[in-house]
DNA sequence: ATACTATATCACGATATAGTAATATAACTC
DNA sequence: GAGTTATATTACTATATCGTGATATAGTAT
C-alpha cells in the first residue's frame, strides 16, 4: 500500500522540537497529571490526591507541562488551578492509547 | 467547548506502556531514522549516510525502534533492510509536526 | 582458509532527568 | 505582625540513556 501523504521535510531544529514534545509525554507521572486534568481544571492538592505523587513532584511536572504549553494555570487565592491548554495533546495520547489497545487485542487473538 | 470523547481509564501499567512508546519517539536520532524510512526500506549503510549518525549509533537506535515494534528488518546477504512496520507511528509524528507548525504559525501572527 | 564488508553488540564516560527532602514564597486568617 | 496553608523552588542522590570506540559476528569472495 502506497503512502497517502508526502514525507515532510524537517530541519534538525524542527526534529528537536518534535522530540522534546514527545519527551514531555514520555513520563508516566506527566501522563497521569494530564489524565487527571482531562475532565476539567484541578488545583494542586487535588492532583496530589488523584495521582498519588508527592507535592514537590507534582509541582515540578506541572512546571514542565506548562513550559511546553500543554497546560496553563489560574491562580485563585492560595490555590493554583491547572487546566489543559492544548486539547490536541489529549488527542495524541488517545491515539497512542487506542493504537496500543488495538495492537494488544490483535496479538491476544493469536492465542485463541 | 465540551469534550467529545470520554476520559479513558488506564492502569499504572498501561500508562507505563504509553510512556515508553512516547519515549521512543522523543529522540531526534530515532525520528531522523523514521523519517529516512518513510519513503521505503533502507539498508543500514544508507541510513548512516542519510542521517549522519555513526554506525554503532544507528544500529543501536534501530534496535530500540525494532524492540518497540515500530520498524522491522529483512536480511539479505550482508545487508539488513529496515522498514517501518507500524505506519500509524508516522501518523503520530505527522500529527505532532502539524500541531507544532500550526502553533508557531499562529504565534508568529502576533508580531505582524 | 583468509580477507573483506555490513551489521550488531559491548563497555564506558558523560549527561540528563526523576524523585525526595528541605526550604522559600505568597496569600489568607486572626 | 504571627501563624497557617498551598504551591514553588532548590539541592541532592540515584538511575537511565546517549554517543563513542572497540570488538564480535555473519555473510561473501577469492
Amino acid at each position: 500500500m502506497p503512502r497517502q501523504t508526502k514525507p515532510r521535510k524537517i530541519s534538525e531544529q524542527g526534529l528537536q522540537l518534535v522530540a522534546r514534545r514527545f519527551k514531555v509525554l514520555s513520563e508516566p507521572a506527566r501522563l497521569k497529571l494530564l489524565m487527571a486534568l482531562e475532565e476539567g481544571e484541578r488545583h494542586v492538592t487535588a492532583l496530589i490526591e488523584l495521582t498519588g505523587l508527592t507535592q514537590g513532584n507534582v509541582s515540578k511536572h506541572l512546571g514542565i507541562l506548562m513550559g511546553e504549553g500543554m497546560v496553563d494555570r489560574r491562580k485563585q487565592g492560595l490555590n493554583a488551578f491547572y487546566f489543559i491548554s492544548d486539547p490536541q495533546i489529549i488527542e495524541l495520547c488517545e491515539l497512542m492509547c487506542s493504537k496500543l489497545e488495538k495492537e494488544f487485542t490483535r496479538k491476544s487473538t493469536h492465542f485463541r
